[in-house]
DNA sequence: GCTAAAGTGGTACGCCCGTACCAATAAGGA
DNA sequence: TCCTTATTGGTACGGGCGTACCACTTTAGC
């Protein structure tokens, strides 16, 4: 039974402004060093703003830090449909599937190649985040049903088994054998074969 | 190049019964808390012993975890290997399978229901960890190992494609779609569907 | 019994944390 | 203009952390 508060204050523009780039700052610490490395004094020293304007814009940490999620997701959304998009219409070999998954989980943001595996840890500390912490979940939520509707339309490119069940089942098999990876400390592309066998499986039954 | 050191200091009986106590302590507070609450206090305080006792048993708090982990991983892999063991040796439908595979992951350990789902949470916190921590790897790598055979014993009782390929399309399956119902807040057998259309299509295209 | 080593337990240092507080300043509507 | 409200930024509090330190007691081999 929290109080609701949050006084409605006004803020200005210049006050909204300074409130997005605490956002982009905890943002970029996210997907650079992972949660545990997002704070006040941290996300203030990489904004270069003073630590208390970090909690005069936010309620606390966690209204941080889900705000911080939630554009980190807008990103990644936007990527992952570009990706899509950029895909060709028909999707023939076995190999082409698998890239296009691939592409849709694993994205190199602009960055030098290989950055990935750190942005791939915190893709699945989402998870576990969000687990233990219920107001992250929509953030969550909403990013994997997104996932879910690109791998139908790839599906569908692939003239594979279409329908949510197939795309769960697929981003299904992404995550597990991308956290396998990385948890053992092997490169991404070694996923490849795993989720070719899926492909297959897929293909043969059709 | 960090000093071997390891001064080889005989430990006595009963300092090594104190040490495994203190290891004891730390995996249980890891399995119930996930590895946010493992701390020298906090382990000294469930011990029952002093801070300083978590200092002189291990060179750091590292060490510490990396042995509790192990203990864990120990109690893990004898409690899947006594579900297979417990499995009968045909297994019919493919409900059975799906529980099958079901029951080597999530594990009941002697408490009430539903506590699973911590103990959940720890296992691909497990996962993160190591990516993080490379000193963890061995034990999530043979543990992995470990649970990529029971599942060439299930595929076998099931009369299904042997093979480590399988078994490793089968582990990611169950490792995504469980992350992602944890992830989510959703209960553990809704993770059956996922699962129970993979064990379909692999029978399919027997 | 003596002595070196192992073990014990209390305490302290320095760091980082979330958050609260507060005086000073800027902005904007009356 | 004034006065309210938003904003700013420096500082402080209380607490948890890893780890070091040290005086003390126990143990085991000679």
């Amino acid at each position: 039974m929290a109080k609701v508060s949050r006084t409605a204050r006004r803020i200005s523009a210049k006050g909204q402004q300074r409130r997005q780039s605490i956002i982009t700052a905890a943002s970029e610490l996210l997907l650079e060093q992972g949660f545990s490395a997002v704070s006040h004094r941290t996300v203030a020293d990489r904004a270069r703003i003073p630590l208390a304007a970090t909690t005069y814009y936010f309620s606390s940490l966690e209204d941080l830090m889900g705000e911080a999620l939630h554009e980190l997701a807008r990103g990644w959304t936007a990527q992952a449909n570009a990706a899509v998009e950029a895909l060709p219409a028909r999707l023939g070999s076995t190999q082409e599937v698998v890239a296009a998954i691939l592409s849709i989980m694993v994205l190199s943001p602009t960055d030098r190649t290989a950055t990935d595996s750190a942005s791939l840890l915190v893709f699945y500390e989402r998870y576990l985040e969000s687990a233990r912490h219920p107001h992250l979940r929509d953030a969550v939520r909403t990013f994997n049903a997104q996932l879910d509707e690109l791998i139908i339309q790839i599906l569908a490119r692939a003239d594979l088994p279409p329908g949510l069940e197939s795309a769960r089942l697929v981003l299904a098999v992404a995550d597990g054998a991308l956290l396998r990876a990385v948890a053992e400390g092997a490169a991404v592309n070694t996923v490849a074969p795993t989720i070719h066998q899926l492909v297959e499986q897929l293909q043969q039954c059709r």
